[in-house]
RNA sequence: GCCCCCAUCGUCUAGCGGCCUAGGACAUCACCCUUUCAAGGUGGAGAUCACGGGUUCGAAUCCCGUUGGGGGUACCA
């Protein structure tokens, strides 16, 4: 028996979810028509979380229902993304799943089944006007200043004129007969009971005059048949939500939780972030040098928070802390400053084996693409680069800064202004000397071990008379072309005798020529 | 226009009536460490809790209103 939506009783007021208590079974449902950006995978995250953190299941189901502006390669690339990231979808296209198929094109006779059943229930009914129709209505509803709904023409058609009309074969859209006294409570997860004037509400397309469902039909008729318990979809669904309320009423069936989460906002102005507005596409990120693991963590800290405190958390402790209770409702504003923090925090935490395995791409990548110069022959030297990017590793913010930072770590020739040799309150003279001692006395070692270059060093030093900064300075630049580097006997210890001694000859040689 | 959502440091947030002279993180500033840059450590600045009314012995926390921002208003999702 279905609860009349005209008595007194509001629809939905009396629906005792609890949002996290039982094993939840959600999903994450884009359309194929553009690429998921960071606001769509923090949606699809908050869901996956609560899935894993109850012990239930999470599904991908393509809602490519929209056929004309479905985008080829659009699922490929979901999918990888929720590879990329590390989150395992349970079913969905690609890994099945016992409630398939979960592409919405391949499911029509289920929409239509579903339709029949509403009209013969009296809970939607037939529609033929036509677009222009429709369209006129809304221009004169505009003009008198009132809200543009359908007019319900076709609402009130006698069975004989429908019957005449089908006889004509004339094509129709499935509307949904919305009630039109009371109220309809639309129970949300996060904000609690939503009420909504059902005279305000819009009979709105079940099924299009394609055969295809819109968005409304198909996504209940689904998450019911999938058993989805948990649907958690972005906030501007809320102004349909009655609709969908209704509808699983209409259906006899009982609506999954739901919870609409907030915004992400574009770092500049106040609009949703977008294509249009700051976002780019998740993959892109990977392609950036960010880690999956910082995208993660940045994401879960979007709009849910765990305490006061918290703030680095694993996979695995967001899958034990995620809550639906501790999810705001306020849009969170985008702030790459903060994804980049966490992303050098993650890079600083990599293992030396899984820094080159995340770093070499970068590095081999051409020049053009921001790999290392194309005069640096590949492939690069494992053990050498492991090497080289451990001295760089607490520097590096994104993966893809790895190339420019150690290019000198791999080229044959340096090249700077000879002038950067000269350290402050120093001179051509002094320099030139110092680093000719410093030349001799690391010709003299033995071996060639940082610990003894520096404490051989700093004898020299002092034995100059120098303060540290003065001479290491100039050797930083005859080794590296550059004022900033890893700490420098490191780093000479890292390109080896030969080469760091050739670059002190050479540079002895260029601030010669340059000091006349 | 109409309907709906939202409102704590620049940003992400903690706070769910007294623990708050509002806590943490990013960013920022200073200092320490130091061969540069980072990383790390310490400390600082930064929020009249949008505003105005209530309720209460007591409000960032509850209620109402205002303002501001956002979303929806398709045979798109």
């Amino acid at each position: 028996m279905s609860r009349s939506a005209d008595v007194d009783a509001p629809l939905g007021a009396s629906d005792p979810h609890t949002t996290t208590r039982r094993a939840a079974r959600t999903r994450f449902a884009p359309s194929p028509t553009g690429f998921q950006h960071i606001g769509g995978y923090r949606t699809a995250l908050f869901s996956w979380l609560l899935a894993r953190h109850t012990g239930g299941q999470f599904l991908l189901r393509i809602e490519d229902t929209d056929t004309a502006r479905t985008v080829p390669g659009a699922v490929e690339a979901v999918i990888d993304g929720f590879r990329w990231l590390g989150l395992e979808i349970d079913e969905g296209p690609e890994v099945g799943g016992p409630y398939g198929p979960y592409f919405q094109t391949q499911r029509r006779d289920l929409y239509l089944a579903h339709a029949e059943q509403l009209i013969a229930g009296g809970h939607a009914y037939r529609c033929f006007c036509s677009p222009e129709r429709l369209e006129r209505v809304r221009e004169e509803q505009r003009s008198r200043g009132e809200p543009p709904r359908y007019d319900r023409h076709c609402r009130y058609l006698a069975p004989k004129d429908i019957a005449a009309r089908l006889a004509e074969g004339q094509g129709y859209t499935v509307r949904l007969a919305c009630p039109t006294t009371g109220k309809t409570i639309v129970h949300d997860a996060l904000r609690g009971d939503i009420a909504f004037e059902n005279a305000s509400l819009d009979d709105r397309v079940l099924l299009k005059s394609d055969g295809l469902p819109t968005y409304h039909l198909a996504h209940a008729v689904d998450d019911h048949l999938m058993e989805i318990t948990h649907v958690l979809r972005a906030e501007e669904w809320i102004p349909s939500a009655p609709l969908h309320v209704i509808l699983y009423d209409a259906l006899g069936w009982e609506p999954p939780v739901f919870a609409h989460v907030p915004d992400v906002l574009a770092s500049q102005g106040g609009k949703k972030l977008s294509k249009r507005f700051g976002a780019l596409p998740l993959l892109e990120y990977r392609e950036r040098g960010y880690l999956p693991q910082a995208i993660v963590n940045y994401m879960a800290l979007l709009g849910w928070s765990y305490d006061d405190k918290s703030n680095v958390l694993s996979l695995e402790q967001l899958i034990a802390a995620f809550d639906l209770d501790r999810v705001g409702v306020a849009p969170a504003r985008y702030d790459e400053e903060r994804l980049l923090w966490f992303n050098g925090y993650y890079i600083r935490q990599l293992s030396p084996e899984e820094l080159v395995e995340q770093a070499l791409p970068f590095m081999e990548r051409s020049e053009a693409a921001g790999g290392l110069p194309d005069s640096v022959a590949r492939p690069l030297d494992k053990a050498y680069a492991a090497r080289v990017l451990h001295l760089e590793q607490e520097r590096m913010k994104t993966l893809a800064e790895a190339p420019a930072m150690t290019s000198f770590f791999f080229e044959r020739e340096l090249r700077y202004e000879p002038q950067t040799l000269i350290a402050k309150h120093m001179d051509a003279d002094r320099t030139l000397d110092g680093l000719r001692r410093s030349q001799a006395t690391l010709e003299a070692l033995a071996g060639w071990e940082a610990t003894e270059m520096e404490s051989r060093l700093r004898e020299l030093v002092a034995e100059l008379g120098l303060k540290p900064v003065q001479l290491f300075t100039s050797l930083r630049v005859a080794v590296t072309g550059r004022t900033v580097s890893p700490p420098l006997f490191e780093t000479m210890e890292t390109l080896g005798r030969d080469t760091s001694m050739q670059r002190i000859t050479l540079a002895i040689e260029a601030l010669a020529a340059h000091a006349g």
